[in-house]
DNA sequence: AGATAGTTTAC
DNA sequence: TAAACTATC
């Protein structure tokens, strides 16, 4: 499967000359990059040329890993060009990321072995599986005498520093969240490293080798939408200061609109350092006193993902079960028609169905959205927040195992600081609420295009005849409110007990 | 980060 | 009579 760089005439000649430096016994040194594929504020790629003149850049794609939680198909897609364009960047350095597949602690010591580097750097993740992983990984560099160096730069703090004054770990937000930042140090983000150039002879494969793209292309709405490098993580994150940040805390909320940031995937991925992106706010809010409100609404979004990786840290079975003990006696109804009929978006309730199928188009919903249809799938489908879980891990080109599971728990009310069971949305209200004029609806549910304003988030009720309206293509809704609503409030009672 | 039904208040 | 408030889920 894997196949040796084939280099042309020139970089043979310089191949040549590094083994003689190889012979002379120079140091080498590896990045493992992980989910930080970034050059800018990288701690273990920065502190990697600090410290040394051979540095190979390191990507192993490893897919099993995570078990159940192993990549899905967004997030894979996202990936391969995350790769492909932090490739592009450090070929422009005169380096190239060394690419391999197959488990991750076999590569590794396959690479420590045949490179004989001396010390391996890695920013730190917080995934279950991430943490053994890292621990066998340190236990294998000690038996080849090779050092570990662990950074951390995907979380402004570690998941273990806040604590309350009691020495606890916190399980509501907004005290976290005050602790988080008294405690975030404000030093500067690192700049890119001093790229050196090197051209490892590392045996390694091709991009298109990993079969991270789809086999059947359904892809298309993602290449539309998204570009996964970090240049256009800096050009979002510039486009939003400038045109969404001052009516951030309204216009969040509205899916019509562009109020968001959307960088999620690229935090996800660490193509964004989280860092930089607090830094920068923290900066534009001291210069501008005005925006200081907005500057807060967002950085506790940015809190929210420092307390999702709280909780897995401290409760690795976040993924699977119930923050909230007495939610393990629900009664989930789990029907499998009426999950086919949200993951598909054909529940007749059209902001939900806009949602899900902008999530299948595109790989992301927006946040609001993602509210509505989780309410709706756990409170009226009674369908278990695990399976929607699932279904968002497999789809969205953001799936971060802390960030889906505290956010399932969140909106089901069986987790940390949860939304109280009864919070119940209405899909009719919220659609009326935050898309007024149905254009979100119109954008992703086609056949509701001719309907009017007023009926757009409750179609059942256009009695207008309309030759162009092709409404009668969409559904019935699968349940009613009032009575699902009814019967979820009745099983929240049973639980409370 | 809600919805709803019932009640009070402001014209 | 509708907006505003409140208790409850």
């Amino acid at each position: 499967m894997f196949h040796y760089f084939i280099p042309n005439i020139i970089t043979a000649l310089v191949d040549v000359n590094f083994s003689i430096y190889y012979a002379m016994s120079e140091k080498v040194a590896i990045v493992w990059f992980r989910n930080d594929l970034r050059i800018l504020d990288n701690p273990a790629l920065f502190h990697a040329y600090n410290n040394y003149d051979k540095v190979i850049l390191l990507y192993i794609y490893d897919d099993q890993l995570g078990g159940s939680w192993k990549m899905g198909g967004a997030s894979k897609w996202w990936l391969y060009y995350a790769l492909f364009h932090l490739n592009k960047t450090l070929e422009h350095k005169s380096c190239r990321l060394i690419l391999r597949k197959g488990d991750s602690l076999e590569q590794l010591k396959q690479i420590l072995s045949s490179t004989k580097a001396q010390e391996i750097f890695f920013n730190g993740m917080y995934e279950p599986y991430n943490i053994k992983l890292e621990q066998e990984i340190e236990i294998l560099c000690d038996s080849l005498e090779v050092t570990a160096t662990r950074f951390q730069g995907n979380l402004l703090l570690e998941p273990w520093e806040a604590k309350t004054t009691t020495g606890k770990n916190f399980s509501v937000f907004t005290p976290y969240w005050n602790a988080c930042k008294k405690l975030i140090n404000t030093k500067d983000p690192l700049p890119e490293p001093k790229f050196k150039p090197y051209y490892p002879e590392v045996a390694d494969c091709n991009l298109d080798d990993l079969n991270l793209l789809p086999a059947i292309n359904w892809a298309d709405g993602l290449k539309a939408t998204w570009e996964p490098s970090e240049k256009k993580a800096l050009e979002l994150l510039g486009e939003f200061i400038d045109n969404q940040l001052s009516g951030y805390s309204e216009l969040r909320s509205r899916p019509d609109m562009v109020g968001t940031s959307s960088l999620s995937p690229y935090l996800h991925f660490g193509q964004i350092s989280v860092r930089y992106l607090y830094n920068s706010l923290r900066f534009l809010s001291y210069q501008k006193p005005a925006l200081s409100t907005q500057v807060e609404k967002y950085l506790s979004e940015i809190g929210w993902r420092e307390f999702s990786h709280h909780l897995l840290f401290f409760y690795p079975n976040l993924p699977e079960q119930n923050f909230r003990e007495n939610f393990d006696k629900f009664q989930w109804d789990n029907d499998t028609e009426l999950l086919r009929a949200w993951q598909r978006g054909m529940t007749g309730y059209p902001i939900v169905d806009a949602g899900m199928r902008q999530l299948r188009s595109i790989g992301w919903m927006h946040n609001r959205v993602r509210m509505i249809v989780a309410s709706f799938l756990t409170k009226n489908l009674l369908i278990s927040w695990q399976e929607g879980a699932k279904w968002f891990w497999d789809n969205l080109v953001d799936a971060d195992l802390a960030n889906n599971s505290a956010s399932w728990q969140w909106v089901a009310g069986s987790g940390a600081d949860a939304a109280p069971y009864f919070r119940i949305f209405n899909p009719v209200t919220q659609g009326e609420k935050f898309d007024p004029k149905g254009e979100y609806v119109r954008r992703w549910v086609p056949e509701l295009k001719s309907l009017q304003n007023n009926v757009i988030h409750q179609p059942w009720k256009n009695f207008l005849p309309n030759k162009f309206n092709n409404s009668i293509n969409y559904p019935q809704p699968i349940v009613k409110l009032d009575t699902s609503r009814a019967r979820a409030l009745a099983i929240y009672k049973q639980i409370k007990r």
